[in-house]
DNA sequence: TTCCATAACGGA
DNA sequence: CCGTTATGGAAC
C-alpha cells in the first residue's frame, strides 16, 4: 500500500467543522487550496488548512472530490496568521478565513471578467477574398479589420450588427471567437498627478535611515511619532521605494481608505512612476474589482498593496516592509467577528515575515506608546514640520462666558470665531469648521417634562434632519415624523435642542451670505462619489468654508486652509468611556493639523465649555508626550488599557431576562474557573446593562474582563464558552481589545 | 450547517 | 401500537 497523504479541511459555513480527507492519487494539494469535499450526503466547499502524512488515521477517510482553486489561495504565513488571529481574538477560524479571502474567490465558478475576442486563424486566398468582397461585404470588412489589428480584436470594438457575418466567418474557419480574461481597474479614468520624491529634512532623513537599517536586522516595530505636517508620508514612500528596489513587496495600511482618496492617489502616482504596480484593497470596490486586485497581488503582478484594515491580509509573498499610517485610528479595529485590530495584526504579520514595520502617527495610541515605554517598540520622532513651517496657533474660547452674554441659544459661533472667519473670507483663505455631530438638531426635548423623543428600537434619542423633515435614529435608520407636541405631556412648546452640521451650515450661510459653504458628513457621502467631489471643490477653492464631522479631521492636505474652528470640543469629551480624553486629544490635534499646511500661517480656534480639561490644554500646546504621560498615569490607576487588555462579553437578545441570565451563567462559570491570580492576573467585572441598553429591538448586557496577558485571558474565556452552550435566541459576542464599550 | 438515531408524545 | 415531532450528537 503506497503511503497516502491526508488533508485537514475547514468546511465553509458557521460552526467549526474541520475534517480529514484522503488526497486522491496523482492530485497535488497544499495547505491553502480550496476544495470540494463530501460530507454525509452533501458536497460542500472548504479550505485545506494542513497536509499530513499520518497513516494511522488515513483508512476510513473519504477522498477530496475536486480542487476548486488553481493555486493555494492562502500562503503558509497567512494561514499561520489566521490561526493566531483566531486564538487571540476568540474568533472561529472559519470567520477568519472568510475575512481573508474575497467572497468571489470562495465561489466555485470563476469570477474573472472576460470579453469575447475575435482571433484570425488564416486568411483566405486571393480568389476567395475577392469573392467575399463582392458577395459578402460585411464579412470582408470584418476580416480585414481583424487582420489589420494584428490578428485579434475585442468583439465589442467591432461595432453592432456583427453577429451574423462573424458567424459565417467562424463557420468558414477563418476566425475563431475566444474568451479572454481582462482586469478591471478600480481607478480607470483617474489621472494621477506625477508626484516627485521630495527632499527630506534632517529628521526625516534619520527616520528613513533607521527604517532601512532594520530591513537588514530583525528589528523591533517602529513607532514613527511625527507632528502633523511633518512629512511622515514622504518617509514611508521613500522607505517603500528602497525596499521595492530590492525585489521585495510592501503593504501599506491606511484608515478607511474611502475617506482619504488623497493619500491613495499620492502613493499610487509615486509608485507608478517607478514601475512598482500597486493594488488597492478597500470596502468600496465592487466584488469584481476586489477579485482582480487580489489576484494581481497573488500573482505578483502588483507588488504594493494599499488598503484599509483588510489589506493586512494582502496575499503578497516576500514582504519587505509594512506601514500602518495613522496607527491610532480606531477604524483599524473591526467591529464584527472576527474583531481584529489590523494595526496589531500587522505587527504580528511583520514578525512572521521577518520584515520591518512602521506605525506612524502624530498622536500615537496609548497602546503603541506603552509598547515604546516597555521596550517592545522603537520610537522615531519628528518634531518639526517638513518645510519648517510653524505649528498653527491654537486659541481656546471659553463658551461659558460666551453663553452668558448671548441672547439666543445655543451659541454656535463665538465672537472671535465669527471675526476670524470674516477675515479669512476677506483675504480669500479657506476655513474648516469641525463639529462631531451630523443632522440638524440633536433631539426633540420637551421643556416642561424633559421628555426626549427616543427610537422605539434603540435606547437613543432621535435626531432631527431638516432636509427630509424627519426624526432619524443614527443607529438603525428608523425614521419618524417630528412631533408637533410632546408625546408624553402633550405640551405644544417642544423644542429642538443641541445642533448638528446641518444646522451649522444653515447658520453659517446666514451669517456669511456671500461665502460658498459646503458640508461633508455621513449624510452627504451616502451618495457614491460625493466625497471626492466635495474635496475636489474645496481644493480648487470653489468652496470657502467646509463644515464637517470626523471625516474632515484626518489626513487632508489643503495648503490654503489657514483657519480651523472646532465648534464644540466637549462632544467627544463627555462620552462615558475611559478613552474619551485620548479621543479628544487626538481629534483636536488632528483637526488643528489641517491648518497652515502651506506657506501661510495657520490658526485654530477651539470652543469649549471645559477649557481646563487636560486633553484640551495639551492639544493647545502641541504636547503629545505630556498628554501621554498624564493619561498613562490615569489608566494605570484604574487598571485600564493599555496596561491591561480589556475584553467585553456582550449578550444581546429580544428577550431581556434571557440575555441577562445567559451572561450571568457565563459569569458564574468564569468565576469558578479563574486561573492563578498571581501568575495570570484577570479582573472579572459584573454583569451590567450595556451603555447602549437596547439596540435594534435587542436588550444588551455586558461583562468586562481585564487581563494582563491577553492570550491567556482569551484562552480562558474560550474554554468556558466552549463548555457552555448559548441559547439560540441570544447572540453572545466576545470583543478582545475592545474600543466600543457597548 | 445537515443528517440521522433515539426519545418523547399523542391519537386511536 | 405506530406515526409524528423534538432533541442532540456526529459528520472525516
Amino acid at each position: 500500500m503506497p503511503p497516502s497523504e491526508t488533508a485537514k479541511v475547514l468546511i465553509d459555513g458557521v460552526g467549526e467543522l474541520i475534517f480529514d480527507y484522503l488526497i486522491p492519487q496523482g492530485v497535488t494539494v497544499e495547505a491553502g487550496y480550496r476544495v470540494k469535499v463530501p460530507i454525509q450526503h452533501r458536497r460542500v466547499l472548504g479550505t485545506v488548512i494542513r497536509i499530513s502524512t499520518d497513516e494511522s488515521s488515513s483508512h476510513n477517510l473519504k477522498p477530496i472530490l475536486e480542487i476548486i482553486s488553481d493555486e493555494p489561495l492562502l500562503t503558509e504565513k497567512l494561514l499561520q496568521l489566521a490561526e493566531w488571529l483566531s486564538a487571540y481574538y476568540c474568533a472561529p477560524l472559519e470567520h477568519v478565513i472568510r475575512t481573508m479571502l474575497p467572497a468571489s474567490l470562495r465561489k466555485e465558478r470563476s469570477f474573472d471578467k472576460s470579453q469575447k475576442v475575435v482571433e484570425l486563424i488564416k486568411l483566405p486566398d486571393e480568389e476567395e477574398l475577392l469573392k467575399l468582397e463582392k458577395r459578402a461585404r460585411r464579412q470582408h470588412e470584418l476580416l480585414m479589420t481583424v487582420s489589420n489589428s494584428g490578428g485579434a480584436v475585442a468583439q465589442r470594438l467591432l461595432g453592432t450588427g456583427v453577429s451574423s457575418p462573424l458567424k459565417a466567418l467562424v463557420d468558414k474557419g477563418y476566425v475563431r471567437v475566444a474568451d479572454e480574461v481582462v482586469k478591471r481597474d478600480p481607478d480607470a479614468g483617474d489621472s494621477f498627478l506625477p508626484s516627485q520624491a521630495l527632499t527630506l529634512n534632517e529628521e526625516q532623513e534619520v527616520a528613513l535611515k533607521r527604517i532601512l537599517e532594520a530591513a537588514q536586522e530583525q528589528a523591533k516595530p517602529f513607532l514613527l511619532a511625527g507632528v502633523t505636517g511633518s512629512g511622515k508620508t514622504e518617509v514611508y514612500l521613500q522607505a517603500a521605494d528602497a525596499v521595492l528596489r530590492t525585489g521585495k513587496t510592501v503593504i501599506i495600511l491606511v484608515p478607511e481608505i474611502a475617506l482619504t482618496p488623497q493619500t491613495v492617489r499620492r502613493f499610487k502616482s509615486r509608485f507608478d512612476q517607478y514601475n512598482h504596480p500597486v493594488a488597492v484593497l478597500h470596502s468600496d470596490l465592487s466584488a469584481g474589482e476586489r477579485h482582480d486586485e487580489w489576484k494581481r497581488l497573488r500573482a505578483g503582478d502588483a507588488v504594493v498593496a494599499i488598503g484599509a484594515r483588510s489589506a493586512v491580509f494582502a496575499p503578497l509573498e516576500n514582504v519587505g516592509l509594512i506601514v500602518v499610517d495613522e496607527e491610532h485610528e480606531t477604524s483599524y479595529k473591526q467591529e464584527s467577528s472576527p474583531r481584529y485590530q489590523a494595526r496589531d495584526l500587522a505587527v504580528v504579520r511583520a514578525h512572521m515575515e521577518g520584515c520591518p514595520i512602521v506605525l506612524g502617527s502624530a498622536t500615537p495610541s496609548l497602546e503603541s506608546w506603552h509598547n515604546v515605554q516597555r521596550g517592545k517598540y522603537e520610537l522615531i520622532k519628528i518634531d518639526k514640520r517638513a518645510d519648517d513651517q510653524s505649528m498653527p496657533r491654537i486659541r481656546i474660547i471659553d463658551m461659558r462666558t460666551e453663553a452668558r452674554k448671548a441672547e439666543v441659544k445655543p451659541v454656535i459661533f463665538s465672537e472671535k470665531l465669527r471675526e476670524a472667519i470674516r477675515m479669512r473670507l476677506e483675504i480669500k483663505e479657506q476655513t474648516i469648521l469641525f463639529l462631531n455631530r451630523r443632522g440638524f438638531s440633536r433631539s426633540a426635548l420637551c421643556p416642561s417634562c424633559g421628555h426626549a423623543v427616543q427610537c422605539p428600537h434603540c435606547s437613543l434619542s432621535l435626531t432631527y434632519h431638516r432636509k427630509d423633515d424627519r426624526m432619524v435614529c443614527h443607529l438603525c435608520q428608523y425614521m419618524s415624523i417630528p412631533p408637533k407636541k410632546c408625546p408624553e405631556c402633550h405640551d405644544p412648546s417642544i423644542l429642538f435642542a443641541g445642533y448638528g452640521t446641518e444646522k451649522v451650515q444653515e447658520i453659517t450661510q446666514k451669517l456669511f451670505p456671500k461665502a460658498k459653504v459646503a458640508r461633508l458628513d455621513a449624510d452627504i457621502t451616502r451618495r457614491k462619489g460625493a466625497l471626492k467631489e466635495a474635496l475636489e471643490d474645496f481644493r480648487k477653492h470653489k468652496t470657502d468654508i467646509l463644515i464637517g464631522t470626523q471625516m474632515i479631521a484626518k489626513g487632508l492636505h489643503f495648503p490654503t486652509v489657514t483657519l480651523v474652528g472646532v465648534l464644540n470640543a466637549d462632544l467627544s469629551l463627555h462620552t462615558p468611556d475611559f478613552r474619551a480624553s485620548e479621543r479628544t486629544f487626538q481629534l483636536l490635534t488632528q483637526v488643528a493639523g489641517r491648518s497652515g499646511r502651506g506657506p501661510l500661517e495657520g490658526e485654530v480656534i477651539i470652543q469649549t465649555f471645559t477649557p481646563h480639561a487636560p486633553s484640551i490644554q495639551y492639544a493647545r500646546h502641541h504636547d503629545y508626550y505630556g498628554f501621554a504621560e498624564q493619561e498613562m498615569e490615569f489608566r494605570k490607576g484604574f487598571s485600564y488599557p493599555p496596561s491591561y487588555h480589556m475584553i467585553v462579553l456582550l449578550a444581546a437578545s429580544k428577550n431581556e431576562k434571557l440575555a441577562q441570565l445567559t451572561l450571568e451563567t457565563i459569569h458564574t462559570r468564569l468565576k469558578e474557573k479563574l486561573p492563578d491570580r498571581e501568575r495570570f492576573p484577570i479582573i472579572l467585572g459584573e454583569v451590567l446593562p450595556a451603555p447602549l441598553e437596547k439596540s435594534h429591538d435587542e436588550f444588551r448586557y455586558q461583562l468586562l474582563l481585564r487581563g494582563a496577558n491577553p492570550r491567556v485571558t482569551s484562552q480562558f474565556i474560550k474554554s468556558v464558552l466552549d463548555r457552555n452552550p448559548i441559547p439560540p435566541e441570544v447572540r453572545l459576542t466576545c470583543d478582545v481589545d475592545a474600543y466600543d464599550m457597548g
